[in-house]
DNA sequence: ATCCAGGAAGGCG
DNA sequence: CGCCTTCATGGA
């Protein structure tokens, strides 16, 4: 076995990481296994099992097979990324802590990180599965998506699946989309999502290069499928914004009103006033009130 | 049965 | 601009 070690930053609990990476047995692109992390990555055109683990101050990636160095650190920068090892949460604690919503929650799941979806594509493509529907049914047709168009690698006596790549979702056919439970609608979306990054007239890189909130949303919005719930939800998932706040979000409501005794969901303006003292961070703080509907 | 799910587009006034 | 309907299904 093959191993590398990262070192962990404060305020981080693999336990929790766990839970949020458990959270649905259909999750199709990993498994969690007695502490263990468990995940295929294409490096070089190769599949590679890996098995993540964490001690008290130490991330351990493993794997039975023998990496260039190159591939060590794709590996390396993957699970830095995953798991939003780089930032320092301090600030948002300190916030957090007096802050009526929020501070319940954050004492409750400390050590939680975000954890981050690194590819573009497959963020978008996962936000317009789950538009509008429960998470237990889009975790449904996400499972089948990826069984059907994604890579199989059987490794260690299992199969494990990768996500669809761009060149497997630009032609679908609607009638088999449409027996695997997706609206014609959703079918489109990705379908013409999947052509633009294939041309290229999308990618993840562009964007991170926008380097402004306001410019990368406005170019997220442009693209038919993806509205303001979306391209808030790819810039704190995906790109790592700190301050992404998807302010129509059903669980956002949901934790709000759970949070302040409402009886109704809250209006729009009721959430960006809870969401005022949050300024900087909503990205986790939307991150934390969704744990505390589970 | 009815309503809402980690929405968005398109039509209407 | 704001409001209304449609899309598909499942769980409460």
């Amino acid at each position: 076995m093959h191993t590398r070690k990262i070192q962990l930053p404060a305020d981080f609990s693999w336990q929790a990481c766990l839970k949020q990476l458990d959270r649905n047995a259909l999750e199709p692109l990993h498994r969690v296994s007695e502490g263990i992390w468990q995940k295929v990555l294409v490096l070089d055109e190769h599949p590679h099992l890996f098995y993540i683990g964490a001690d008290e101050d130490t991330i351990e990636i493993a794997t039975e097979d023998d990496l260039k160095d190159q591939s060590w650190r794709e590996v390396e920068q993957w699970v830095k990324t995953s798991l939003d090892l780089d930032r320092n949460l301090t600030e948002f604690y300190q916030m957090a802590e007096s802050d009526p919503i929020l501070g319940p929650i954050v004492r409750q799941h400390r050590g939680l990180r975000l954890i981050r979806i690194p590819d573009l594509f497959e963020t978008l493509i996962w936000c317009i599965i789950g538009q509008q529907i429960n998470l237990a049914f889009a975790y449904q047709l996400k499972s089948r998506l990826v069984r059907t168009f994604g890579g199989h690698h059987l490794l260690a006596g299992q199969t494990w699946y990768t996500f669809p790549k761009p060149e497997a979702l630009s032609d679908l056919d609607p009638a088999e989309l449409k027996i695997m439970q997706f609206s014609r609608r959703k079918v489109e979306y990705i379908q013409e999502i999947a052509q633009q990054f294939l041309s290229g007239d999308l990618s993840q890189q562009e964007l991170e290069q926008l380097n402004d909130p306001l410019a990368i949303r406005e170019r997220l919005v442009k693209v038919r499928g993806i509205g303001d719930w979306t391209a808030n939800y790819a810039m704190m998932r995906c790109l790592g914004l700190p301050n992404a706040l998807p302010v129509g979000d059903a669980g956002l409501h949901q934790a709000i009103r759970k949070a302040l005794d409402l009886d109704r969901k809250p209006t729009p303006s009721e959430v960006r006033a809870a969401a005022d003292p949050w300024k900087g961070w909503e990205s986790y703080a939307t991150y934390y009130l969704w744990q505390s509907l589970s």
